[in-house]
This record gives structure tokens, C-alpha cells and sequence, in this order.
DNA sequence: GTGGGCGTTCCAGTAGATGGAAGGTCAAGA
DNA sequence: TCTTGACCTTCCATCTACTGGAACGCCCAC
């Protein structure tokens, strides 16, 4: 399978298909032309990152969880250890991402957003008391 | 003053004032020695940019804030509306985050996690259907 | 044979720093 | 006076996960 297929096949840009086998990711074959050709195997692997990326996990996530999908010795404990240590670095993301909401929402409040050049955003990242 | 002092005087990295003047975000004066001189309207302009940038602007944000913290012709409302476009941004990406979240949560819930090696988490990753 | 759509490699760029090498400057102490 | 150590300088590389583009090769249809 050449990598346009490869690419349709996954929904996964060829640009990254190519940048995954630079990284050791997915090494397909090769044609007598030089052309990649991705084997059913291969097309198994990319859909299994293309979901482990959107869930949010690195390359090296991917890398490990890709070695542990392939190991039949694996244990479960240790894949939910991975998706576990994912989880709570999105938590710590989310909780982050809510405290700059909370003061963001307090500036733009306070503003009153019209032509007059006074503003308690500018005010509040100006004096760290305001903030 | 010494890059040395302003680092310390803004809680920022010396590499990051480097970075900031390369950049052109605050550009001090030199010395006869070529060593930096950050003056105190640079240490200012410093900390309004720490503020700013832990509050997630981009720098480019920055540069716009900044640019109409200096401004005495600015309006409040090109000042709210930089803070409002982040606000938003912000907000999708807790959207992002809690969808993530919530399948995550999902798949480690039903994870037994234990020393055998069948496992939702990867059954998961390998089928659409499943994630 | 030629045009277009594939494929190839390699290099550069993104954001926002950070790390490190190689070397210059300065003040204090022996 | 010399040296030591803390400071400063520049420049280059690295990180994440791709993405864009140039320059070129391959293949099939007309």
C-alpha cells in the first residue's frame, strides 16, 4: 500500500506518516521503486496512534503503549499506569487552565470596554496586587 | 542594571530576558563593557510580561499588550477584545481537555489492572468503535 | 512524449524558551 | 600582581509534533 492509501486509510497526513517512520514509530517496507508500502499491520498500528494521539498521549506514550500492544506478556497494570499518569497530567492542565479563566473573567469584567483609554486589564498586569 | 539584578527584580529567567531582547520585546541599552543595562521602565515592562505571559498570553499578545500599555491613545475595548479572544481560546481548550478527560476516565475505569494482559485501554486505542 | 499526480529526500520553521560551549569582564583576596 | 570565581557575552543545539516547501524521480493515460 503506497503512502497516499496508507494516509486515506488512517485519516493521518502523509507528511506525518513519513515523520512516524523518521521517529521509529512505523517502519513500513519498501517497493522496488522506493516507494513505502504500508502492510494491513502497518494500517493497524498508525489507527492505534492516530486514536492514542487524539486522546492527548506524547509520542512516547504512543511509543510505549504501541510496544505494550504488541508484547502478549504485558499486564494490564501496567497500561492503565500510563493512561493514569495521562489523566492526571490533564487534570493538572485543566485545573491550571481554570484558574487563568477565573482571573481572565475577573479583568474582563472589570472593563468597560469602550473608547476611554483607562483599563483594569492593563491596571492589573501592570501592579501584581491587581492581579 | 545588570541582567543579573533584572532577573531577580522580575522572577524571570536570565535566559528569558536574553530571549525577550532577541525577540525585541525589551530592548535595554549596553554598557561600555557590552554588558546589558536594564533600566527601571524595562524591569517594568518585564514584569507586565511575566504577568501577561502566566496569565497564557502568547507573546505576540504580548507584544500587543504591551504596545497599548505604552499607548495613551489606546481604547479599553482593543484592550478587552486581545483578552477576550484568550478567554475564548482558553475555554476551548477545557472544552478539549474535560472531553478527553471523560474518556480516559472511561477506559481506566473499566481496566481491572492486574497482572493479566487483556485490557480495555488498548482494546480501546485498536477499535474505533470501542473509543 | 508529455502532463499531472503520485512518490522521494532534505531543509527550514513553528512557540517559547532552555542548555551548553567557548570565551570576555570584574572585584576581591593572597 | 596574579588568580579565582561570579558574572557577563555570543552562538548553536534541543525540546514537541509536526508542517511547508524545494527539487527531483516514478508512473500512467492521452
Amino acid at each position: 500500500m503506497n503512502i497516499g492509501e496508507a494516509g486515506q486509510a488512517t485519516r493521518l497526513p502523509v507528511k506525518t506518516l513519513r515523520y512516524y517512520e523518521q521517529i521509529g514509530l512505523v517502519r513500513p517496507l519498501r517497493q522496488n521503486n522506493g516507494y513505502r508500502d504500508y502492510s494491513q499491520k502497518d494500517v493497524y498500528k498508525l489507527r492505534f496512534l492516530q486514536r492514542a494521539r487524539s486522546l492527548g498521549f506524547t509520542i512516547e506514550d504512543c511509543r510505549l503503549l504501541l510496544s505494550l500492544y504488541e508484547d502478549d506478556t504485558r499486564t494490564s497494570r501496567q497500561v492503565k499506569q500510563v493512561a493514569t499518569r495521562h489523566l492526571e497530567e490533564i487534570e493538572r492542565k485543566i485545573t491550571h487552565l481554570e484558574s487563568l479563566r477565573g482571573t481572565l473573567q475577573q479583568l474582563i469584567k472589570d472593563c468597560h470596554g469602550d473608547h476611554r483609554p483607562d483599563c483594569p486589564i492593563l491596571e492589573g498586569l501592570s501592579k501584581a496586587d491587581k492581579v
